[in-house]
DNA sequence: TTGAAAGCGCTACCAA
DNA sequence: TTGGTAGCGCTTTCAA
């Protein structure tokens, strides 16, 4: 245990200095052939592993990285988080993933554990449209990317799904399938999707020359109660009699507290109200009926928020030159937005 | 950036060596008060922060931890590492999470990754009944402890649940809902929370005095699908007269496919069917009937696992000095399990 | 109670 | 192509 094979002992076997045997371990510069082979058979030998910490002290990196999200416990970020983790560990690099439960302080306590632990970068989802985090990190020199929710007071470089065009998509395939008083269900404001999937709904009615009516509006937080919530409130603002026939709601989560709103209060989904969520999680395709949702590469996107990290680290690290990549969505369409269809019909 | 400030540029700023900064700083010898003091001042002054890298070259311990698990998705799993999360950070500890996806290979690079990073400890769920991985870290030295399912070739240091007397309850709890054909589905085989949930079954089974039939019993493998599958196969074995009019189905994502398939087959939960998972996941109180389960508690699972690992690293490294925690479950009630009731009647 | 100095294991510079 | 060696920043023994 204790007595650990050091990179003397590997050169001290091999007949060689320990400078050589780290040049071929690290292949850092030209070794003569035979050299090399009796480098590698006392490395195996000996079963030699390179001390990290001696490594990390002298190069000054961690090959660890950080991923801050909300809520691991979404499938949404989880899902995220495995795209990024598999091309993390493509790239032989660690990660250490944080939890900040959407809580600025949680967020705040980890990235400072991030720097600690001096991540030679890290991806961020910040917990509010606040960018404290990602601003300490910066002033670290670690370089950041934001991933999902885009940081409105700086710039930087992040990697976006379309939300806005997401939010259009949604509305018009409403429009298509009959409905004609859609209204929407807003996330939490200052979030950077839930603001745009809401100005896509606005830019769609504009566009087929639908004004907009406030009353048709609620406003949610992401969650199953929220939805549950706003969707009572759209009731109480219009009354039975005059329902939106379709609703967008900003994300699945809380388009599945519609549905179970509605269920309790007779209100029949899709046959009276149609709803459109968005995200694609799991639940939406367990769930009766069926979510119709508006999908976004959410594996895809992690590991492009680590392709971007990862060159941001190796080839330019100056973080004022930022960049942005929008991912394309699509519409999955399911049961929920099938309106006035009868249960049979489908 | 590259300007770091160091213990000997404290120590100068102090008027004093090194070696006092040092033990001010982690409290490793009495130092008077007064040059406590300026050390404290100095390091406040220079912004000063330890380097992580050094420190752990010298003392030979990175304060990391690692967590593997096989399904970071799986809420089971993403609250079972809050509760992790949680307690590690409050010791001011970091944590590397790593997701198998049930692959075993994965797991082994996993596991050769947290041994790269060397590791304080480890926490791990395998993904099989398997145990090399854990095998792997014993070799190295590194403190494991086994957190949900329990290794079956090894002794080892492991928090677990009841599963055996879930599963009693669980079979009970139908049968004093009046059931009287009472099937299971089973979970992947060498995993000892499905082994053992089955076994409650049996045994319930037994003590009532009523004989086992195999041809109520199907295998699943803990999805969605698996679910829909295994029910089928009890459908195909019983014939739709003979079907059984309760199943105990071993974990929450099976039960809820075989909700969805009994749909779709036309047969009602709970009224002619009724069911109990095991997990209570987020989606067992979403689903339509909210599912009757049988709860565990993941988070401070996760929490416990930590106290027993810090305890080994801290206290007493001989993992031959193995113990156990078993934790108890209680049963959530919900409509799933109401067999009989017409649903106006609930 | 404090300081001097020897490393922890590795990389990379400078010489050969 | 190779070796010697100085240090990365810290902790810890030994001596004062």
């Amino acid at each position: 245990m204790g007595d650990e094979v050091t990179i003397m002992d590997v050169a001290e076997a091999a007949g060689v200095s320990p400078s050589t045997v780290s040049r071929v371990i690290n292949d850092s510069a030209p070794v003569s052939e035979s050299t090399r082979s009796k480098v590698v058979k006392a490395v195996d030998d000996l079963g030699y592993r390179p001390n990290k910490f001696a490594h990390a002290l002298r190069k000054q990196t961690s090959e660890v990285f950080g991923v801050i999200v909300p809520d691991i416990s979404n499938p949404f970020f989880s899902t995220l988080i495995r795209g990024a983790e598999d091309r993390f560990h493509e790239n032989d690099l660690s990660l250490i993933i944080c939890d900040t439960k959407g809580e600025l302080d949680k967020e705040q306590r980890n990235v400072e554990m991030l720097i600690k632990e001096r991540v030679d970068g890290a991806i961020v989802t910040s917990a509010e449209g606040e960018v404290d985090g990602i601003c300490r990190l910066f002033e670290e020199g670690i370089p950041v990317i934001a991933v999902d929710r885009e940081p409105t007071s700086r710039e930087i470089t992040a990697v976006l799904t379309d939300d806005e065009g997401s939010g259009v998509q949604a509305t018009q395939h409403l429009m298509e399938k009959g409905c004609r008083r859609i209204g929407f269900i807003r996330g939490p404001s200052g979030i950077s999707t839930a603001e745009k999937r809401f100005a896509g709904y606005r830019k769609s009615l504009e566009e087929s020359g639908k004004t907009f009516k406030p009353e048709l509006v609620a406003q949610g937080d992401f969650t199953f109660e929220g939805g549950k919530r706003a969707f009572e409130e759209l009731v109480r603002l219009n009354g039975r009699e005059e329902l939106p026939d379709g609703i967008v709601v900003a994300n699945d989560m809380m388009a599945v507290g519609v549905i179970r709103k509605a269920e309790e209060l007779g209100i029949e989904v899709p046959e009276d109200l149609a709803l459109v969520g968005f995200d694609d999680i799991l639940l939406s395709r367990l769930i009766n009926p069926p979510l119709t949702t508006v999908s976004a590469p959410t594996y895809e996107m992690g590991q492009i928020a680590v392709d971007f990290l990862l060159e941001k680290v190796e080839v330019d690290r100056d973080m004022a030159n930022s960049r942005k990549k929008v991912l394309k969505t699509h519409l999955v369409e399911r049961r929920s937005s099938q309106y006035g269809a009868r249960r049979n019909g489908y």
